[in-house]
DNA sequence: TGTTATTCGGATATATATTGTCCGAATTAA
DNA sequence: TTAATTCGGACAATATATATCCGAATAACA
């Protein structure tokens, strides 16, 4: 039971791409080298956050990713579906149905009680991270970091950023 | 992010062991069939619940298994945490330390938001499970099985059990 | 308007964790 | 003492997660 890496690989970059500003992106390899994970591991993660529509890309020269709609409307649930998907984390398999006293599949239309009690939980999980938007993440990081470390990735971001031409 | 079967076959296993007289034990390999799954892989998982004092194992002719304490005091997630370990789903790497505007480990002593947001979501998961105990599951069985089920699992049990002679 | 540099996107290998199996050590009834 | 029967940990096979590569697409520029 563990989250994919790509996950937290995603959730920083999303959180990094809140400072971007208007009419600038960041391409995947800016974001892999700013977090110092292999390139096109880190894209991959990007594509499936496009896929979600929780970033826009980019193609061709100066191309590259930003956020597809404003921070207080992406949860770290949004985020987290994007990379791992929307399959439940326990898996019914009905074993119920099995063996010498097995039920009729007529008796199982309601869920079976540990599966119940799995899917609660899970909800409850859910709700917490959608209570959290990329915008309180982003907050957080504000307060909790150095002056002068906000200016160094200030500068960076300079550096970096390319004037995006379309937005497709 | 997925949930062992494991875990599962055991959830069933233990719900099955509510219904043991005293004295009494099922092997493994009876628990397994009972289930129609892999002996070998459902004795696993009853080693894992012995380790973790969930259950009580007698070794020997006649031997079984049956649970080490009442099922009032078995939660859901201690079967959880028995099979799957203890360790957080989300694996915090410190990225937030890498690349060329990477922190130190000095300005690092809080945990990073996103770890954070993470650790509280797997805490109300945790929670969620620790409400529902092993009697529970039982009674809602008991409540939503038909009478010739529930005759029908008796006579099974009645022929499978053995009485067990040490408390090991 | 053609050409080229640069980017994303999906198909393809490798590493790791999960799932499944086996055989020896231990224990107990006879 | 013996032999049957069990648990327990070490050992393979499979599925998933991780990492990589190369082609398709796009926009800047001459």
């Amino acid at each position: 039971m563990q989250i994919s890496k790509g996950v937290e690989w995603a959730a920083h970059a999303a959180v990094m791409m809140i400072a971007l500003p208007d009419g600038r992106g960041l391409k995947a390899e800016a974001l892999a080298r700013y977090h110092e994970v292999p390139t096109a591991y880190m894209a991959k993660q990007l594509q499936a956050l496009s896929k979600a529509g929780i970033v826009q890309s980019s193609r061709g020269a100066h191309g590259g990713y930003r956020l597809a709609k404003p921070a207080t409307d992406i949860s770290l649930w949004d985020i987290t579906a994007a990379i791992e998907g929307h399959a439940p984390a326990f898996r019914c398999t009905e074993i119920r149905q099995n063996g010498p006293c097995g039920l009729k599949p007529k008796d199982c239309k309601n869920p079976c009680q540990i599966a119940s009690a799995f899917a609660l939980a899970e909800r409850a999980f859910r709700d917490s991270l959608k209570t959290v938007s990329l915008a309180d993440l982003g907050a957080q990081v504000l307060q909790n970091s150095r002056p002068d470390h906000l200016s160094e990735v200030g500068n960076w971001l300079e550096n970096e950023t390319m004037p995006l031409s379309d937005t497709r």
